[in-house]
DNA sequence: ATTCATACTTGACAGTGTCTAGTAAAAAAA
DNA sequence: TTTTTTTACTAGACACTGTCAAGTATGAAT
């Protein structure tokens, strides 16, 4: 009856989990819960994840292959369309997003496999930033701007996600329309 | 011998609180902690804030009310100023900082004292970008401006708070100097 | 003098993460 | 084929949490 068994229990507990994040934030998941909506006990899902941390870093984990990859992808278009990719895939993966940005939640580095996913996704955005300012830019200035794009992209996303900025601004017809308005200016102060 | 009755007890567990948060995060705060730190019974927070919830709409409102000073006190050094004045209160108020921008742990919508504070910093930011951007420019543009200086400083606000930047970077020998940095480059496209 | 609000304390309950100790079945080793 | 080990769980317990309910002492208001 239950698919516990025939589908994996972890690949169920993390959709679960997931899912919660994106709705009602990471604070809420709870191991007993998603146990539940697995249908299984209390203690089976310490079998796969160890403990409470370990969920996260498996989300976090799958996150940020899913947030390389989308960078990966948008840096033929140049660094506009990746501070909008950023953007996008924050919003299209809530709940990952919010779980991958919380240190508090699991520290990365006891956790090598999602540090890897994380550092890829940071190298993409830094060698697109690097092939923009050209290969005579001084280190410092290389990473003011990548300190600069990612303060952006990342800004715009938290605000879009939990913060008030769409309550506060009122009118905003269109978010993709902003989105791009953003990823531009950004993009343009440092091209030029 | 404890000062609980002598000082206020409201105070002292918002002291307790914002300090547990600045070191270890809003989420491991406990009504029972703070309470054994201010040397009272596991109730006693509760008359001062109702619930948990209550006391985080305290640190925001405190928070927020800080943020709102020290936007003000910027804004006749310039957007750049202001950028960096919103990284700077976040760097030396982390406690409040982490708890305001969560809103997950207390809907602001709830509390109205609080709102008031939040918007008068909102309302601060805008208005400086609206100075800068002149009287004849449309809504949306400000709208989009507007984001664009608020996402600025508060991605590099988290990311440097929270977020791998500075491990990732590797070599910032001064933070203040990739502060103003970031905060030149924000301001510059918004005065051209 | 009596009422009432303030500022607590004590006790209880359900819910949580996680440690320990099982169990049933499948895979590996002998 | 029998034995051992590993996998994938279940069951029970413990300390801890937020919070409801009820009590108490103290000061102010009537």
């Amino acid at each position: 009856m239950n698919s516990a068994k025939t589908d994996g229990l972890r690949r169920q507990v993390l959709d679960a989990a997931v899912a919660i994040a994106a709705t009602s934030g990471p604070d809420v998941i709870s191991m007993r819960e998603v146990a539940r909506l697995a249908g299984v006990s209390h203690q089976a899902p310490y079998h796969h994840f160890g403990d409470r941390a370990g969920i996260f870093a498996a989300i976090s984990e799958e996150g940020f292959r899913l947030l390389a990859e989308a960078i990966e992808a948008s840096t033929t278009r140049g660094t506009a369309a990746m501070c909008e990719a950023y953007v996008h895939f924050a919003l299209a993966h809530k709940g990952h997003f919010r779980v991958m940005m919380r240190n508090d939640l699991c520290s990365l580095e006891n956790y090598p496999t999602a540090l890897i996913q994380a550092d890829r996704a940071f190298n993409a955005l830094r060698n697109e930033v690097a092939v923009i300012l050209g290969e005579d830019s001084h280190e410092d200035d290389a990473n003011a701007h990548t300190a600069y794009m990612w303060s952006v992209a990342h800004g715009l996303a938290t605000l879009l996600l939990d913060g008030p900025l769409l309550k506060k601004l009122g009118s905003v017809a269109d978010i993709n329309a902003l989105i791009t308005n953003v990823a531009r200016k950004a993009s343009s102060s440092i091209t030029v």
